[in-house]
Order: structure tokens, then sequence, then C-alpha cells
DNA sequence: TTTCTTATATTTATCGGATAAATAATATAA
DNA sequence: TTATATTATTTATCCGATAAATATAAGAAA
């Protein structure tokens, strides 16, 4: 006999209440602070179980979306839009393309920040800065410690004075680290090349580039800092198109070094 | 009496299971593809009840951290990391401040993967982009039916091979189609009134731009198409600091739009 | 022995009952 | 009117039961 289910039913219970009560929140115009029925009425409303009832609150509550203070009920909050993110990121279960797409795009949005950063500056700003370049001291091959690396780089995001991108900032971090470690050797010998042939773009650079020089100056700098990690990304991304092997990617990755 | 309670147990058992289910894929070195244990011996192994387990399990489904066919087991699953992100935005339960920062988000970004986009662009991207452009017709007042502005920039971020920052832009074009709408009025004056100073950058000047200039020009043509939502940002940024009336922001945004 | 069919066990999805605990609302006492 | 006691409500948690579909084991047929 022929199988004639067009699709699979994918989408369970639970994840249809999920939606409904979306779609519900949204039509009846709910704000946060808003309070919202109980359990066992919207149950008896969407004509399902509690259990399923409560395995779809359980996803919002996650999200951040509702808030249910035991025995007094459950009122709608302001969702914190990362929170999903976060507890991704947390599990450390990512794959090396998808760590590498996060390096990218952290990198993109630190570029792309070097606006808002010249834009919103101050005195205060500058001194903090100035304090974390003077205590965060570089090993031999001109490297920061990871402390004074975070410390600096969150200051900038800081300036921005938008906190969602503070936050994301912060939950990538240890994939950062992570990925650091892991391609360690890949990073040593080009920042050194890179600091040899006089390129190399400092944590001073930057601040000082941010007192005096103008803002396409900034921007220029906020690239350079990060021209290792580009050179590495378009590598992995050659080679992918490619299917060359590790040590082709490695090759490359240096070579593209030494041409910037 | 005082109250002596230092904390409100504001962690469920659910909360804690979720984050020892996590701990446990990740001290047990699973990976994508392995098979976890059924509810019951979770539910044993760990001392609660199913349902508490279940609801921990049903977060983790959310996330795309794990799959369970129906009736043969659970396995875990390379989570999609803006999953969760994508739930919180679809809900549009954001607040105003929220949503702009968002933009600020998306601006950055976009501003950011300037360099990628130039690095990795090729012939048939870019005769994608003038193919888009060709089609998109702008209005009087130099906009783009929101269907072109979506292509183009889609496009940009396609160059990019990234594809989380793809999916991320994919995911907050309702919020900017939202906020386009709400602040139209502020938006289509200066708009006007950059497009009458000479100084607007449309698609068509990024695709030369990216065509036949050089990697700086590209970024600065990126920065300048936003000019307008940088000035909008900066000056709710200056109001709510100062805390300044409504009426006093589109005054700001105004002088600092001419001004630059 | 190999292959096909059947029966059993397993496992998730879903339902719904029961209990504990804490707050809110109400009723009662001072 | 105020203070206390009772009741109702509501979430958190536990547990039992059923349906459905698959995997596995057992049995039958070639």
């Amino acid at each position: 006999m022929y199988n004639l289910k067009i699709t699979e039913q994918q989408v369970s219970l639970v994840d249809q209440v999920e939606e409904a009560l979306n779609n519900y929140f949204r039509t009846m115009h709910f704000k946060p602070g808003d309070s919202i029925p109980g359990e066992q009425k919207l149950a008896e409303a969407i004509g399902v179980g509690k259990s399923v009832i409560r395995e779809a609150l359980s996803r919002l509550r996650m999200l951040g979306l509702i808030e249910s203070r035991p025995r007094r009920g459950m009122v709608l909050t302001e969702p914190s839009i990362l929170s999903g993110f976060r507890r991704v990121i947390n599990t450390m279960l990512l794959s090396d393309e998808m760590m590498l797409d996060l390096l990218g795009f952290r990198i993109s949005l630190e570029i792309g920040i070097a606006d808002l950063v010249f834009q919103n500056v101050n005195e205060k700003h500058l001194q903090d800065l100035e304090e974390i370049v003077e205590r965060g001291a570089e090993n031999e091959f001109s490297e920061y410690s990871h402390e004074s690396e975070y410390e600096f780089h969150s200051k900038l995001y800081e300036i921005t004075g938008n906190d969602t991108i503070i936050e994301f900032q912060e939950i990538i971090h240890p994939v950062l680290l992570f990925l650091n470690n892991k391609f360690k050797d890949y990073f040593l010998p080009i920042n050194i090349g890179i600091a040899k042939s006089g390129k190399l773009v400092s944590h001073r650079d930057l601040v000082n580039c941010l007192k005096n020089g103008d803002r396409e100056g900034f921007n220029n700098c906020m690239v350079e800092q990060f021209r290792a990690y580009l050179c590495f990304i378009e590598s992995r991304r050659t080679m992918s198109q490619r299917s060359e092997s590790p040590t082709d990617v490695i090759k490359d990755f240096q070579i593209n070094i030494y041409k910037s």
C-alpha cells in the first residue's frame, strides 16, 4: 500500500499550543505586567490536557515571556530576547562550523559598532579604556591575557549603550575563548607575523585612534585588529568550497595573512 | 516580623533539571546524533517525577537541542542557535527600547559585514544585486518597496556566506518593518532632506561602490546609507540620558541629521 | 538455514487525578 | 475596626493510565 501521508506530523500538540498561546497574547493585546488565565482555564479553553499546557508554559517561562509566582498566578513579562540564545551557547554542543559562524558574527558586529562607539565615547570612557590598557600586560607575542582582552572589548561594547549588543558579546565570549584555544597553533604564528610587519593594532593603538583620530580611521583600526581572524574565516570558506584538506587551509591562511 | 528570607527560591525543579541535563550531556561528551536515555530512566536517575523531566526535555526540544521521534527515542541534535531568539521576536511583545536596541544591533552588524562582503563578492553576486536594483522601483521620496529593500539587504548578507548572520537578519526583519512603520513620520522628512542634500546612498550606489570601489569606500557607503537611523538612535540615547520629551527628540533628530 | 509473519516490549505523547504549599479572599472573633 | 482563623485558589510536583508506533523477539513457513 502506498503511504499517502503528505507530511509527517512533526508538530506536536505542545508546539501548537505554544504558538496558540503566543497568538492569544498578541491578539488580545496583552502587555508585560498583565496577568494571564490559570493553567486549568487555558487547558479547557484550548481543549488539551494540562500537561500539554504546562509544557508549553514551561517553554515560555524559559524564554522569559511569562513569570509565574507560585500560587499567585502568571504574568506576562518583557522577554529577555537573548535567553534562549544564551542557553544554547552554554550547552557547548556546537559544531566547529557553527562556532566559526559565531566568530564571524562577532567580528562583524564589533567592526560595525565602531561608528556607535566613536559617536558615543566620552572622557570617562576614555579614562576607563586607558586604565584597562595600562593594567593589561602583553606577553612576548604581543598577546593580552584573556581577562584583559575581555575587559577591553566589553568596554567598547559598553560605550555603544546598547544593552542587547552588550549581552550578546557577553554570551558568546566562552565560544571565542574556546576557539582561541582550539586554533591557538594557527593564530600564534600569524599574529607574530603581523607583529613583525608592524601592522599589529594594539589596544593602545585603538584607544589613541579613538581619542585623536577620525571616524574612518577608527573604523579601519577596528577592522585591522581582526585581520588574522578575517583571513582565517576566509580560508575556511574557500576551503569548504573547494573541499581541500586541512593542511591546505593552513597554507592558504598563511599566504592570505602576509598578503594583507 | 522581619522577612529573613535571603532569596526567594526562584529556581524551580524544572530549571534545575534542565541544567542538570545540559551538564550531563556535556560531561558525558555526547555528540549530535547520540541517543539519550528515555524519560523514565532519566526521571529515576535524577530522582524527580516524569512531568518535571518532560517539561525540561520540552524546553530542550524547543531549542532544537534534542529531537524525539515518537516511540523510538531521543537523539541529540546540533542546536539551531537562533531558534529561541526567533520565538521571542515572533511574539512581538517587545518594548520600543528593546526594538530600538535591535535596530542598532542590526545596523552595526550590517555595517560590520562590509568587509566580509567586499572580500567574498563574485560576479554572480554582482549580477544578482544589479538585477534586484533594476527591478526595485523607488517612490517619489527615493524609498524602495519593502520587498525590494529586503531582497537587496538579504543578498548582501548572503554574500557573507555566514548562515548565522543570514538567519539573524531574516528573524529581525519583521521588527524593522514594524519600526519603519511606527516611526515613518520621523524618517520620511529626514530622508527627503538627505536626498535633497545629495548625500543619499542608494542601492545602486552601493552596488557600484562594491564593483568599482575600494574596501574603505564601500565601508563608508554602508555607514552612510544608515545615516538617518544612526542619528535617530543617537537622539533617543541622549534623550533618555537627559529625560527629555519626545518632541525634543525629533528636534535633536533633525538637527543631527543636517549636521552630518 | 533463511525468510516472513506475529506477538511482545518499549517508549513517547497525551490525559487526568492527587497532594503539598502558599497566597488571596472570606469569615469569624475580639 | 482590627486581628485571627478558615476556606478557596493556584502552581508545582508526583503518579497512574491509555494510545500508538516502533524495535525486538518468537514462531511459522519455505
